[in-house]
Parts: C-alpha cells; structure tokens; sequence
DNA sequence: ATCGTTGTTTGATCCAGCGCAAAGAAACCG
DNA sequence: CGGTTTCTTTGCGCTGGATCAAACAACGAT
C-alpha cells in the first residue's frame, strides 16, 4: 500500500500513478515545536502530513497568537498562500514528533495538468476549509467562551479523539494556552472552564492532556441542547 | 468587449471561448433585498456578479447574523458549498439592484475540464478568500471593537469606495446594524463609534449612508500606527 | 534529590461593550 | 400630508472575561 493512499489531495489516483506523484515529493520529518515552514517565509512548499500532528498558526504583529487549525495524516498544509502566490501568513508547527511530503508550486502546476483530479481535490479541500473556519468566525462573532470552547473540544475529539477505559483522550498534547488560542480567549478562562468541568465529571484535564468522560454533556454544553445559562 | 472580460473565474480565457462560456450560463436580476441563492438550499449554482452588489451572509440558529463578504462586479460567489458538495450555509442578497450569471456543478465540471485555467482560478479565488477570513478571524480573536470597525470601512472603501468632493462615500447602502454584523458586535456600539469619529471629523455618516471625510485617520485607527489607546 | 522551567490554578480587580429602554430623525406610503 | 416603518442616537446599569498577581504542580536535566 503506497503512502499517499488515504491522502485528501491525491484521491482518485491509482498506485503508478501515486508512485509518480511522491517521486517529485521531499520527505521531511520535524520533532515537536519544530517548524514545517514559518510566518513570512515565501511560500514555496505545499504540504500533505503523513504521521503526527501539526499546528497552523498565525501570530498578530502585537503578538497575539492563533491557532487555525491541526492537520492529521492524510491533510494537506500550506497550501494556501502557495495557491495565492504569496508568503505564508501563517507558520506551519509540528505538535509531536512528524512526517510529511512536500512539492513545490512548480511541480504542483504540473501534477495537475496532467492529472486533474488533483487540481478538483484542491478545489474541493480549500471549499472545505472555507466552509470550517466561516463556522468558527461565526461562532466567535456570536458565541460566549465556555460554548466555544466546548466546541473546540469536541472538534479535537472528532479529529484525533482515541478511545481509552474512562473517556475520550485526546491524543496530542494541548495546553490551556493553546485551547485560548484556538478559541480566542485566555488560558485562565480556558483553566477555569476546565475546572468547573472537572468539577461536574465532564472531563478530566492534566498537563496539556485532556480526558473527555462524557463526550455526550460536553456537546450539549456545544449545542446548548434544553438550558440557556450555567 | 464580452461581459465576462474582468471575471476572476475566466481571467485568461479569450473572445471566443468566454462566448461559449457564457452560453452555458443563466442570467438573473434581482432587486436589493432579493436572494440569489439561500442559506438551507442544496448548492447547485455558482454565481459571477456583473453589476451591484451581493451579501453573503450567515444565520445562526439563534438568528444571529453574520455578513461574511460583499461582492462586487467580477467576483465569483456562492461556489463554496457547490464545489464541497453541501448544502448553502449561507445566503446570498441583493444589496443593491444586481446582476449575475450562474452555472450548475454539472456544467463547471465541463467547463473545468475543457479548460483547465478556469479551475486553477477557483483554487486561487478560494485561496484568497481563505487568507482574507482567516484575517479577519484573527482581528475578532484579538483586537476590540473600534479597531474592528476601522478596518472593516477601510476595507470597503478599498472595495466600494468612490471619491467626491469632501472624502470617499461607499458607494452602497451600509446601515450601523450592517456594520454590527460585519464587525460582530451590535449596532449601538457601532452607532457610538460612528458618532465619536463624526466629531472627530474622520466620517460623516447618515441613514445607511457613510463619508468617509479622513481616510487616513480612519487607517491609522485600524493599524494603531502611534498610540494605543483611545 | 534539587533546581529550573514550563504549565496550571485561583483570587481580586476592572472595564469594554452588551442588553435594555426610549426618544429622535429620515424615508416611505396611501 | 399624516401615519407608519425603518434607522439612528444616547443614556444607564450590569457582567463576562481580560488583566494583574501569586502560588502551586509536574516534568526534565544534572
């Protein structure tokens, strides 16, 4: 089974045809905290993960950061800006130890032209994208914390959610910090939803690792299924 | 000179084929208040404005709303969902009287495959359009509402804004309750921006009408060029 | 073990901006 | 023109969460 079957991008593609493709790919391999591409950086690489997790974030000239997204294996990153013709505004972090393919712009014009389903699966992805992050700014535009928090949860849950006796763990390491920064908040209110939620046997939370118990009120509190408030 | 010359989708095709384009293509006028498409219907066209301009905008199933973009003559428009394969999640009106031609999937998909450049445009629009949300998402995550509000009319000064004597009018009708929802907050707070730049002499604003009197002031608000606050 | 580093918790304070309310002002309509 | 509808303005009180501050806990390295 050749590595890129399973990934997003190259859908459609029989096996010569994917041995192809990843013949033109550089394997690049980053520990933890290391970066796949930075913030400012010409963009010259489009990304498909194929082991680990990675982190895309943007950081605001006043420092801010935010966290858009974790890509899985399989999903493309760093595509956009390459697609766009512009420099990364977002850097691309390895959150564990990780393996991904890469090609450049170039090699991608051609892969396309002559397979185009690549170039539909591209469509099709960043439609997908678009169609996630117009959700989130909706619900930060109208949704207080604790509502969007929940939601961050339950995402992390579906994306990289491992089954474990007691709860749902998520299986890469996520501190308050970046819980804030994917939800647009701070890690002290992120610490004392955590908390409460602790409290009532929602979760169970240590060092950047979170335990779901019961992934079912977690996503009532998302959905706000019967109350308003509390 | 044919109607689709200066579309982003079909920048790069010649005479002969934006005719056989625009063959395929349904014309539809609407009225300002008038949808093109609304949120809930299955996704089967995608629209390109010719003339006017276009809301999108996004209903939360509280009734929040959201306006995601305007879009002006050229710009394509409620292909998102089309090409994700989904249902509309957001609707797209009239703001004022406009006009658009519209494709089905079925026949992008041929157009797409007859000429490979006008897919290679919607990767790039949609490229695009994904590093301007993102933005944006990183403003709302981070930066108060002042700022917010600064830098949406400066964006649509970029976007609609037409010189006259005394400043830049944007050229459509813009109400405080639009401006709530493009910003995410509410209408009163951005009554009392408006009000405090009006005397400011940075804008002159009336009924769903804004002057725009300083344009720079306006900017050095959105980019907090020396001071921090106030 | 011990120290330093990195992440978490919790308290106390403060304020930007929301929600509510009510009164103008401009456009629209018959 | 008078009545209605749609926008806008402004005041007031309240609160969700940011900010500031400090202690605490877990981990890694030596």
């Amino acid at each position: 089974m050749h590595i890129l079957v399973g990934t997003q991008l190259f859908r459609g593609l029989d096996s010569p045809q994917l041995i192809e493709v990843a013949a033109e790919a550089k394997r690049v391999t980053k520990e933890p905290e290391q970066y796949f591409f930075r913030q400012g950086d010409q963009a010259r690489r489009l990304f498909v993960a194929l082991k680990g997790r990675v982190k895309v974030v943007q950081i605001t000239p006043q420092g801010h950061q935010i966290v858009m997204r974790y890509v899985g294996a399989g999903e493309m990153f760093g595509s956009v800006p390459l697609y766009a013709g512009r420099e990364y505004l977002s850097a691309g972090q390895a959150v564990t130890s990780a393996e991904a393919l890469s090609w450049s712009g170039a090699a991608m014009d051609r892969l396309m032209s002559r397979w185009p389903v690549i170039a539909r699966n591209a469509v099709e992805l960043l439609a997908e994208e678009l169609l996630d992050i117009r959700t989130r700014y909706q619900e930060l535009a109208t949704e207080r914390v604790e509502r969007r928090v929940a939601r961050a949860l339950s995402r992390l849950v579906r994306q990289a959610g491992r089954k474990v006796e007691g709860g749902v763990l998520i299986d890469f390491p996520v501190s308050r910090q970046d819980l804030g920064e994917i939800t647009g908040t701070t890690l002290h209110t992120v610490s004392r939803i955590l908390s409460s939620w602790e409290q009532r046997g929602i979760v169970s939370s240590g060092r950047r690792r979170i335990l779901i118990r019961r992934p079912h009120e977690l996503i009532s509190i998302a959905e706000d299924l019967y109350h308003k408030g509390s």
